[in-house]
DNA sequence: GATACAAGATACGCCGTAGTATGCAAATGC
DNA sequence: GCATTTGCATACTACGGCGTATCTTGTATC
């Protein structure tokens, strides 16, 4: 296919610092950029449905720019799931990684999740549409790269709600069910916000918070025993 | 557009019983049919990507079958949508409807609608994905009108929780919270099932039913006072 | 101030696919 | 048994969009 492309590899570090990797996890201002863009653009339509023009729409430039950062639309894709696992990740994670008790941490993973949601509508939402649908017919070889990849991330997000609630049930505080079924509702719960959630915009931070707070008390209750 | 278009009513009732609609909720056997194959296709690659030709492998036909019956793709695309709000109805409406105890019969709403989901994937897929996504853009007017109308219906069968929801309120077996905002994670518990089931060869009734259980048990424990 | 390269704009080729026009055999009506 | 309509299949057109080739401008380097 591209096997002719040479520099598309993003634009080369300034300077002559020689460090291979110096922003690893987000790429430059000017990639985040982009994927902010085509957030928007997937979450208004799809992949599918969403052409590359809408997303240099969205970034007040045209298609040019977007593929001097980016080899493909599913490149494009695949960097902004990526970039919403990491995302969650971080939000998540230090609460899933502490000590203590296992319904309070979950409680506190499921809060920040949700607020997590709220505030980054456009990547979660992709996020949750999934790549899998889009990309499982007429794949290339690095596009299933793409997918095998982003689908470790899901799961590595996925297993850490799984781990908690193992937790759980070995101290007493959760009901006695199989936690990788058992983390499903509480996926389905968390991550349905996406769905239904509409910016507002003269929100407040309280009605924020309340919705976490339903979430995050309704997930634990759904696993007290 | 399509206004010289005469003959796009589907078949012509047979015999010369004049009643207007002989079956009105879900047409013909060969519409049902079509129906089918084309919530299979929506299922694998979502609207967008799926091609009317894929619809039209699946019947084992051609796009000439299809267009006979529906006039253009979105149309196709919401007759599979009302189809698997119909389902939805009749699966949860009983329960919903029924008198005594709102914790008994949000169980019950639950684990029929679970189990609806593992029975009817394809359709149940589809509609999780939405339609609202993919018609946001460059709408037709008859298209704005068939996302109010199958909204309409996804409305009803999300009221049918919240009223069971207000009912367990009332009752005291459930937490006092808001019932729309409440509504909410117990239908993404739910309708998450669709996202991450995966029907097995030689799966037993009695598996399925654990999960619809456990899921039941879930929504209900998760509201619970 | 000439050179080289980075960053992005522009224009276009090519392909997939929605929708249409038409053909055609089998059922149906008279 | 002839005419008409039904129920599709086939062939074709139109068009939107991905990816690419090429051109332009800005900026660092010597």
């Amino acid at each position: 296919m591209s096997l002719s492309r040479v520099n598309k590899r993003g634009p080369k570090q300034v300077g002559l610092t020689e460090d291979p990797r110096p922003d690893e996890k987000s790429g430059s201002d000017r990639e985040v950029a982009i994927l902010d863009a085509a957030a928007r653009a997937f979450m208004e339509m799809g992949f599918a449905a969403a052409s590359l023009d809408r997303v240099a729409d969205f970034l007040d430039a045209t298609k040019g720019t977007i593929y001097y950062y980016y080899r493909t639309k599913s490149d494009l894709f695949a960097a902004v799931n990526r970039r919403a696992m990491e995302l969650t990740a971080e939000a998540i994670g230090p609460f899933a990684h502490a000590q203590g008790d296992p319904r309070e941490r979950l409680w506190q993973m499921s809060f920040a999740h949700t607020l997590l949601i709220i505030q980054r509508l456009p990547y979660l939402r992709v996020a949750a549409q999934g790549l899998e649908l889009y990309l499982s017919g007429r794949m290339t070889i690095d596009e299933q790269k793409l997918l095998k990849e982003i689908a470790a991330l899901r799961a590595g997000n996925e297993q850490l709600y799984v781990d908690v609630i193992r937790e759980g049930i070995a101290t007493g505080a959760f009901r006695n069910v199989e936690p990788k079924l058992a983390a499903k509702p509480v996926l389905g719960a968390l991550n349905w916000t996406s769905r239904w959630y509409q910016p507002r915009p003269r929100e407040t931070v309280r009605q924020r918070e309340a919705i976490a707070t339903e979430l995050a008390t309704f997930v634990c209750a759904g696993l007290a025993s």
